[in-house]
DNA sequence: CCCGTACTACGACGGCTATCGTACGAGTCC
DNA sequence: GGACTCGTACGATAGCCGTCGTAGTACGGG
């Protein structure tokens, strides 16, 4: 047809110099989207959007996601039908030294404080 | 009076124990309060509200020095007609190590690049 | 006592956003 | 081709939030 067929299967990410601080810590203050970086940390590798076990829907999940990709933090490449999801570390280790790490840490200590409660 | 005449002079803080992560980083993805947190933490003591040259009206600016306060991110007292502010310094390393630093030191470096624009 | 300064409280408004359901497209496997 | 899985797009909804203006309170000084 007319219509242009884009392959929607190349996702757009934002190149290191567009990421903006204030942009990563939006994303990251929502708990499911800061509980997939924690996750994804844990794995040390790429996963797919399924591999997580969130309490809200897929739909949610999409968004969520995205949110992430689209402040910079995670890395999406389609594999097939699956979405792997990857944390861009080398960038954010770049552009803001040691938070992403401290980051990690807090959210495991909050983690644990919360399992305590 | 049968008025009960609670004093409004102390302002109500969250406990050490009832911080939590996502509201810390919540209260700092705002790009004005950020600014705020950067600035008292360049000062080391503690400052009044009407230190900060905010490009917003002072409502809001009570509104943003309110939610800092509420996250445990600052510590605020009145002291004559001013109302002094400080980092919660202690508690904030104390709870998430290494964390407040790094977003001072992101803060930075994201005005950094700002300014080169 | 009156005024000025510092900050607050309240209400309003517009915009963002987290959530969902449903309908759909892209790949894989039989 | 057909069915199944993974993920998307779109619309709707409800709640939160940043912003403001105005009116008001608390404190200190003349």
């Amino acid at each position: 047809m007319t219509t242009a067929p884009p392959s929607p299967r190349v996702l757009p990410h934002p190149t290191r110099d567009e990421i903006r601080l204030d942009s990563v810590l939006h994303a990251l203050s929502d708990p499911v989207r800061l509980r997939i970086v924690s996750e994804l940390a844990d794995a040390e590798a790429a996963l797919s959007c399924s591999r997580f076990d969130l309490p809200v829907t897929k739909s949610t999940t999409t968004h969520h996601f995205r949110v992430l990709r689209e402040s910079g933090v995670i890395q999406q490449v389609y594999e097939g039908t699956a979405k792997m999801n990857g944390l861009r570390r080398e960038d954010l280790d770049a552009l803001f030294p040691g938070l992403l790490d401290a980051l990690l840490v807090a959210a495991r200590r909050q983690a644990a404080r919360d399992a305590h409660a």
